[in-house]
DNA sequence: ATCCAGGATCTCC
DNA sequence: GGAGATCATGGA
């Protein structure tokens, strides 16, 4: 990896195993848009644009301490991805054309309690939607960070909205379920910062204890905000797609799909369900 | 119009 | 502990 400060921007070389489309793309984060050749990204309470060139990527308007601190972790950067590719392609052909799809996905570190809510709101909707939603949320009730970009709001933020105004951005029968992940942590029963620490399988009930967070979702928030890499989260995508692969397309219970899925992949499942997921969803398997 | 979406819960057995 | 209906919302 190399990257050097260029007219208060950074520029990104000599990265393997790194897109910002495929890792923007690929389903683990919500807030980021694609609009004249470049992705805008909202995450750490900055607005973050970049642009991904054949031979580098350019990261405006930022700077080394920035970059340095923030978006190398963020971004997942310093991890050799290519032991892992390795590793979960083994005797797997359908993994090795999924990893090479995805080649320069990384998955992100990102925010706890974003991510929780995010989560909870992908449940039984679609990602454009679950964006406009997110949306609704942060300008409706976060800060503004500049001209027409918001941060995504804190809990205590949210500890003082009401279900039906809620519901005003379109979380449907969501929202009672956002409140009680807020109303558990005002309460003092749930916190995300101290839970960092926990085993993943304690840490999965724990989430769990909040109502609209199951299995799946658990999944979701630990792996892209917690580090949990061998989380592998089961939803209609990766049931299709492997029911198809993998089970003689036959229909398989989501529970020994991801228990196998555990067992093969250990603690890369994360990764492979990413590299799986991508690939189902933007080439339309199993649909 | 009917079905479905990065599911979870509630009810009933 | 498993099957089935239900939950808002909007796009296909």
């Amino acid at each position: 990896m190399n990257y050097k400060l260029i007219d208060k921007n950074i520029v990104l070389t000599d990265i393997e195993n790194f897109s910002i489309k495929q890792t923007l793309e690929c389903g683990q984060i919500f807030r980021f848009k694609y609009e004249n050749g470049r992705y805008t990204l909202i995450a750490k309470n900055r607005v973050l644009h970049i642009e991904e060139k054949t031979d580098r990527h350019i990261f405006y308007n930022t700077d080394l301490d920035d970059f340095e601190n923030i978006w190398i972790d963020y971004f997942d950067l310093k991890r050799d991805y290519s032991i892992i590719q390795k590793e979960i392609c083994r005797d797997d052909n359908v993994m090795e054309e999924a990893v090479d799809y995805g080649r320069g996905i990384r998955i992100l570190n990102q925010d706890y309690f974003e991510t929780t809510i995010s989560f909870i709101i992908s449940q039984n909707n679609r990602i454009p939607m679950i964006k406009a939603v997110l949306e609704n949320i942060s300008s409706s009730y976060g800060e503004k960070i500049k001209d027409e970009y918001y941060s995504f709001p804190d809990w205590e933020a949210l500890s003082k909205v009401s279900d039906e105004d809620l519901r005003l951005c379109k979380t449907g029968f969501r929202s009672k379920y956002i409140l009680d992940c807020v109303n558990k942590i005002s309460d003092g029963k749930l916190n995300l910062k101290e839970m960092e620490d926990l085993p993943t399988d304690e840490l999965k009930k724990k989430l769990m204890e909040v109502k609209g967070i199951g299995e799946k979702v658990s999944d979701c928030i630990v792996l892209f905000a917690y580090g949990r890499r061998e989380a592998f989260p089961v939803d209609v995508w990766i049931k299709r797609v492997m029911e198809f692969y993998y089970y003689n397309n036959e229909k398989t219970d989501n529970s020994l799909i991801r228990d196998n899925a555990l067992k093969k992949y250990g603690q890369y499942g994360g990764y492979a369900q990413q590299y799986l997921f991508y690939m189902a969803r933007s080439e339309n398997i199993g649909k």
